[in-house]
DNA sequence: GTTACGATCAAGTAATCTATTGAATAATAT
DNA sequence: ATATTATTCAATAGATTACTTGATCGTAAC
């Protein structure tokens, strides 16, 4: 048995399975997730040297993960296609659901996930349209200008402390991120409950969003 | 930033996607798809030593990819949940999507993939039950056994050319196998197309039809 | 041209992964 | 009890992976 064809087909599966086997290559994967993205740029975002992220993004690439055009001096990559997205949101959905690991840690962390009850696509499409709540995008503001939910308001969240007077307090606030496990919403809901100010996050991120086909904003 | 909790979590999503990075670790989990088996039997249609294997059977289910009870002297390894399933889609999508070596494999062996137009569930179900089409099992006897297609006749791929007077060759035959890069159905439709019969393949396999809720036989 | 900057390459080290071997358990059959 | 069969464990050698460092290459700005 030369290594048969399934094998040999498998293996090229195995090889995308195997780059998606590290935690920054993920990191990076969500990063790209919210646009195109420039190595360095990358770099900083994700807390690695350029050389490293630049050989995590060759790898991406090798195995169809991503893709990268040239834009003047700056290799500008992206996730290629949507089906990257979803076989991510199946990776996250196994461990979520099998690994008993991860619930502990985003029980542990995430100051219990299931408390924030998240807020889905639809409904906060409705309530938006229906000027019932806030819309708080906390990335950080470069991220948000690239592109945003449809009337959000961007306060990164290490800036949410002291511009706390800009939230309306008599409304809801539904707070989304990069993903369904960026910190950063969480981490909003949980400042602005104890301020007293009605929180929830909404139920995954803006390339979620994004592949969802829903609108988007540009500033 | 002393492994913030995202990269813990994503470390034990990198965890999986890792234990999805072998190609013999595939095609266990392919072959688990099939049903519950143990150590021993796994190895032999694997093709893997049994130390090897039950190391292999362990990392997955360390991951939470399979679970295992014992049966007697058998330890018995399944898969933990449809998302594996899910998520093995996900990857084997991206591969055929995105990956060019995959394709180069897919129409180099496979025949041209897209010669075969793979019959949809909804479609077979529909001519099996009014009698169109003979529903075609052609793996092993013992996979046939534990579970099959309802009505299907079950030709192993090896026995299929001394057997070919089995077949109606009035009616067309749909070949299903153990999943969508299951070789057996690829060559059945191969071997039958040859002999005149019109043959086409099922879009997947067992596991997936099992995972949409339709129905079985045993016998 | 020269300089600056973004990105990649090449080489090296430590850590991890794969498969093999042979020994150790665990349950059943005699 | 003892033997048998199924599975796991432990130790190992060889291959692969992750990250660092410093050199190199391409493009744009001066």
């Amino acid at each position: 048995m030369s290594t048969s064809p399934k094998l040999k087909l498998y293996e090229e599966f195995a090889a995308i399975a195997r780059a998606l086997g590290n935690a920054h290559r993920i990191d990076i994967l969500e990063h790209l997730g919210q646009g195109e993205r420039g190595v360095d740029a990358l770099a900083a975002k994700v807390g690695l040297s350029t050389a490293n992220t630049s050989q995590h993004l060759q790898l991406l690439k090798r195995v169809g993960l991503v893709e990268s055009r040239r834009d003047g001096k700056y290799i500008l990559y992206r996730l290629k296609g949507d089906n990257v997205l979803t076989l991510l949101g199946a990776l996250f959905e196994v461990g979520e659901n099998n690994l008993a690991e991860v619930d502990k840690v985003l029980r542990g962390y995430f100051h219990k996930r299931d408390d924030m009850e998240a807020v889905s696509h639809a409904e906060l499409l409705k309530r938006s349209r229906d000027g019932l709540v806030t819309v708080l995008d906390v990335r950080p503001k470069d991220e948000f200008e690239m592109d945003h939910l449809p009337g959000a308001v961007n306060i990164p969240l290490e800036e949410l402390e002291s511009r706390l007077s800009e939230v309306n307090p008599a409304q809801e606030v539904i707070a989304y991120c990069r993903g369904p496990y960026c910190v950063l919403s969480f981490e909003a809901v949980a400042a602005l409950r104890k301020r007293g100010i009605k929180a929830r996050r909404m139920e995954d991120g803006l390339p979620e969003w994004r592949a969802a086909g829903l609108p988007l904003e540009r500033s």
